[in-house]
DNA sequence: GACATCATGGGATACCATGGGAATTCATGG
DNA sequence: CCATGAATTCCCATGGTATCCCATGATGTC
């Protein structure tokens, strides 16, 4: 199986009164071949954002987790941190989400939501605040020089 | 064969006097493809509340206990404590399963009945209960810096 | 300039959850 | 074996909301 397409860039969209949110017409692309048409979002655990997948990210965790044997303490503490608190949100016709209010409101997102690139996941951000976050990352980066091994994709 | 679509999220619904309580419609969805429309429930033994998976996941379990040696030690322990107290739970045209009672009781449910998922299998917990277990687990994940070694969705 | 795509706005409909009662089935006792 | 009561299953109705569908303007590409 190929390597998924990343999730590259950032894009600010519009949240109307419904709390509906279209996903960027890239991040669709990504997902485009899974079968099941939208996002699975739940709340970050480091940063006051909303995190976001695919459904068949999803399924390689519970792959993963089912991997462990059933009822011990691992495969329940994982399972009950990753799958308990996810939200699979469809996409619409045109590409749109509605967002669940108790996630639009830790991550503050009122009018508008930042949909960032994370590489195999996305997070969704409050507007400003993913600025302040952002400003704060670059300058640790550079502080720190920022390095990456890079390998090559496998292919099966 | 390919990965299940695993049971993600939260919903919390009514439980009437009769003991019928909607299975939420994500979570029927899982298992809309499976011949018996319905889960099956059994006692935890790990925390006080109500597992749940369906009849596909517990014929996948009863090949895993037959490639033991019958009876052996192990093998009837796990038959009698995963088939022996199982209960098959069909839903109705409006997709509501009856809760025994003897479940109710033990995981306190009265009123109302949490469903988490948990990946291949759901937990029905009494909603104060979970918002309690779901307080130290995240407290406890944060604590050991939770992580998960990735691997590939195998397919045929 | 034309066309396609994307994002945005709005409204209608179907689905979901909930409540209730009737019919059927099952277990029990005589 | 039959009758009866309890429990389970099936069916119908309803309100709310999520989903679906349509329209439009802006933008990018050819």
């Amino acid at each position: 199986m190929q390597a998924q397409t990343p999730f590259l860039g950032t894009f600010r969209n519009k949240v109307d009164r419904k709390g509906r949110v279209s996903v960027p017409a890239p991040f669709r692309q990504v997902l485009a071949g899974e079968s099941f048409q939208g996002v699975v979002c739940f709340l970050s655990h480091k940063v006051e954002a909303i995190e976001g997948c695919g459904m068949g990210f999803m399924s390689e965790l519970s792959e993963s987790v089912a991997d462990m044997d059933l009822f011990s303490d691992n495969h329940q503490d994982l399972a009950s941190s990753l799958f308990a608190d996810a939200h699979p949100l469809a996409w619409d016709s045109g590409g749109r989400i509605q967002l669940p209010p108790e996630l639009m409101d830790v991550a503050g997102i009122t009018e508008e939501a930042a949909f960032v690139g994370m590489g195999k996941t996305f997070r969704i951000w409050e507007p400003k605040a993913f600025s302040t976050y952002q400003g704060e990352r670059r300058s640790q980066a550079r502080q720190k020089g920022l390095s990456l091994p890079l390998r090559r994709a496998k292919e099966e």
